[in-house]
DNA sequence: TGTACATCAGTGAACGCGCGTTCACTGATGTAC
DNA sequence: TGTACATCAGTGAACGCGCGTTCACTGATGTAC
């Protein structure tokens, strides 16, 4: 049996650090994420954290990754609430739960979605990380797509395997050319809303974050769900799903 | 015949700071701001620049407001460009410029619609700038209802007149009431995909930022030009226009 | 045209501050014998 | 069970730095007479 280190014996540690670093995130904001103040706010030496992250930059990183994977996981969730048969479902729970958990922590969304931290060099292990984070937004197009239910009409393609082979910043490997387009168009339109929302311009004159958001989800259904003018009967527009 | 004062001998120095300070805000961000970075740049003293702004957060204030108002002078002159009888054409005018404008001042559209400055706190001063700044857009869906050309079944509506009299940020007087729920729709849309291709995450595998900007503003189009369900005799979805 | 004066944009030194990071250290804890 | 030792999480002082802002000043410019 393994002996037990100081550091297992006081996992605490880290983990205060973290978490007063989001605290400071969301009462200052990311960039003026301060070691010194983090220590103050648990009552220790500055020099200490060092013990735990070799530098500023290497605490920004944890952060980020742990963003990334709390996103990740919650997006994951909700994709796999619903089975491989229900594209529209899925679609639907992928796309509530994606402003559900940034409204929920607002600092870890502005971090990977949000401006980046001027000075702050993201280095390339936040990647799989963020190629994680979106696989389900992807996944949900891939089994509308595999359903038959996807209606891609018109929405840019990539060009061909070739575009892929470059070197993106997230790697998606089995992915039909025609999904990614239309996973981007979704992202964007989500992002949008949910980035007014947490930069205070929503509610405007009344109208909530919230109910803009279910109309813009059922605006999607109504705009990708269908069958394909391309695939489909030609002159049938599928408006009754 | 007034004197010339000095400083409208030396004009340049006021603007040359801006200058600076937009330099600057592009190369670190605007939360780097720093005034003796601006003096280093300029080969001039710090304390020089409190003969121009009374301290640093008025100098955010002018550059914030100065984004302001570029941007609406931009977005004017779209909306300008076409009659008041070419609804669809203003809509796709103003999208474009939209686009247009922010990938020519990257900075000046973080500023104002990115994430806040920590710290920093905008006066009540820049209030009517970002109002005016959004009227044309605003104005576009007006155009589009006058004409009996706006489909909006669906989006949410503002609480009546009571919603708007509270003390929102953005004070629209007269302004239709199923106007603004399209407007923050095509806002929000207009605006994620501009925040994920000025944030770097487009392109993406291939599809470039302005491919899906063109899509997005035909979807646009589709969504919300065409005779209203409630309008419209019903059964009909006018979609050849 | 010449001189005395007022204006005021810009200077240079200094203030107090918070920052990231280093360094030698301390002292509690756990281990080997 | 007791003792000597190694480990190592956390400390406190110090470093050099850049920041916003203040202050008394200088010196060129423009004006009044």
């Amino acid at each position: 049996m393994a002996r037990p280190t100081k550091q297992q014996r006081h996992p605490d540690l880290r983990h205060a650090i973290t978490r007063a670093a989001w605290q400071q995130i969301a009462t200052a904001g990311a960039s003026a994420l301060s070691l010194r103040a983090i220590a103050r706010a648990l009552s220790i030496s500055a020099p200490a954290i060092y013990h735990y992250f070799p530098d500023r930059d290497a605490l920004v990183t944890a952060l980020i990754i742990e963003a990334y994977t709390s996103f990740s996981d919650h997006q994951h969730a909700a994709y796999r609430a619903l089975g491989d048969d229900d594209g529209v479902g899925r679609l639907r729970a992928t796309g509530l739960a994606y402003r559900q958990w940034a409204l929920a922590h607002p600092q870890h969304y502005q971090l990977i979605f949000g401006a980046p931290i001027p000075g702050y060099h993201a280095p390339p292990t936040v990647i799989p990380a963020a190629t994680q984070a979106l696989r389900p937004l992807l996944g949900v197009v891939e089994t509308l797509r595999r359903l038959g239910l996807l209606r891609s009409a018109g929405v840019p393609l990539p060009p061909s395997v070739v575009g892929l082979a470059g070197a993106p910043p997230l790697q998606f490997d089995a992915c039909a050319i025609e999904s990614l387009g239309v996973a981007l168009l979704i992202w964007s339109r989500v992002h949008g809303l949910v980035s007014l929302e947490l930069g205070g311009q929503l509610p405007l004159g009344g109208i909530t974050g919230g109910e803009l958001y279910r109309h813009e989800l059922d605006a999607i259904e109504r705009q990708f769900i269908g069958a394909d003018r391309d695939a489909a009967a030609p002159g049938q527009r599928g408006d009754s799903a």
